[in-house]
DNA sequence: AAGTCGGGGCG
DNA sequence: CGCCCAGACTT
């Protein structure tokens, strides 16, 4: 619901804008992609690379998990020419653990589109053309890389404006709906010449002082402002749809060790964990019994090892883990990975799960 | 508009 | 345990 007051936006917080960056001036996070708001002032700008591959790095994913891997993909590809010529798979394993792998697959086509251009897209119906990038990361990369006019919207910032301005969902899918278009309508009325620091001080308000459950509001830059804290009840906003409870899938893993290596076999590019390197595995259910000697893809002497529980975004695994120890390789696709580098093999974390139990 | 797609941290 | 996180893409 959008509160009725009808007055205008730049009446209702006209200082806001400069009120967040004079917090940002002192209180800014330093991260390894960022630029200090010293240096931006002084005209400098980021390396769109950096704002692009930390951008799509970040996208339902926390700074300290992201990090690391930011760092180490710079390590490996220091420039996008270096990461399009990349081989796919070191990507993907290299991207492993991190989630979301179809980010992993866009990132390396996108590295390739990136690498065939003149210089890097600076307008967002460019980078809107681009594999992987979206609303969001468009207005992220051309605000924080560019200083376009744009504010990019993510969960923080749909947060941290919801409060400003008491815009905040009925509690149904529709009416958040609305009102994130809503949001993304009004806060673009707030960007400053700044836009790129603006964007970034947003975030850094709602990771470290807007924050989802208890706000502290004591030492925030727009208790002034904020019509959320007016009302009293800044941390009912805002009121998002609840997810609907995951099912549980069953499903067993089978771990063929041979020689002191195990059978990997890469899963197909798209779909769940698509692309990367995994156990075997029977099919995943709801509601189902299995029977191992039918669900293996050989006849062997299996040993049930344990269970490796994972949750997914949309459903949990129950993995019952079994082992067979063979004589000689089989005739089955995949690779075999020695024991003692499995875990750096680039297998996703359910599959390290799995492995773990060897 | 709803579903698909990871993983970790926090209360 | 549920909720959240610098969302994009498909149907």
């Amino acid at each position: 619901m959008v509160n009725a007051n009808s007055s205008s936006v730049k009446s209702d917080f006209k200082n806001a804008s400069q009120d967040l960056l004079y917090w940002y001036d002192k209180m800014a996070r330093r991260l390894p992609w960022r630029l200090s708001p010293d240096n931006r002032k002084k005209g400098e700008l980021p390396d769109p690379y950096h704002v692009w591959l930390s951008e799509i790095m970040l996208q339902q994913t926390t700074v300290p998990h992201a990090t690391p891997y930011f760092l180490k993909f710079l390590d490996l590809w220091p420039t996008v020419q270096d990461l399009a010529a990349a081989e796919n798979e070191d990507v993907m394993r290299e991207w492993a653990g991190l989630g979301y792998y179809a980010r992993a697959r866009n990132l390396h086509k996108c590295a390739k589109v990136l690498a065939g251009l003149d210089k890097f897209p600076n307008t967002i119906e460019e980078l809107l053309k681009l594999p992987g990038v979206g609303p969001y990361t468009s207005a992220a990369v051309g605000s924080i890389a560019f200083d376009l006019p744009v504010a990019p919207v993510d969960g923080n910032i749909e947060r941290v404006i919801s409060r400003l301005m008491t815009i905040s969902g009925d509690g149904s899918a529709a009416g958040w709906a609305e009102d994130k278009k809503e949001i993304t309508a009004r806060v673009q009325e707030l960007v400053p010449a700044r836009s790129g620091d603006f964007a970034q001080a947003m975030m850094d308000l709602g990771a470290t002082v807007c924050t989802p459950k208890t706000p502290n509001c004591m030492i925030c830059p727009w208790v002034e402002s904020c019509l959320a804290k007016k009302e009293g009840n800044p941390e009912d906003y805002p009121a998002k749809p609840k997810r609907k409870p995951q099912p549980i899938r069953k499903g067993l893993a089978f771990l063929a060790i041979c020689d002191g290596q195990v059978l990997l076999q890469r899963r197909p590019d798209s779909g769940l964990l698509g692309g990367m390197l995994m156990p075997l595995s029977s099919d995943w259910a709801e509601g189902r019994e299995y029977v191992v000697l039918e669900e293996a893809p050989i006849g062997a002497d299996w040993k049930h090892v344990g269970q490796a529980r994972h949750v997914f975004t949309h459903f949990a695994l129950h993995w019952d883990v079994y082992v067979a120890n063979l004589e000689q390789k089989p005739d089955l696709e995949g690779e075999w990975i020695k024991l003692e580098y499995a875990m750096e093999a680039g297998i996703p974390t359910v599959g390290k799960k799995a492995l773990k139990l060897v």
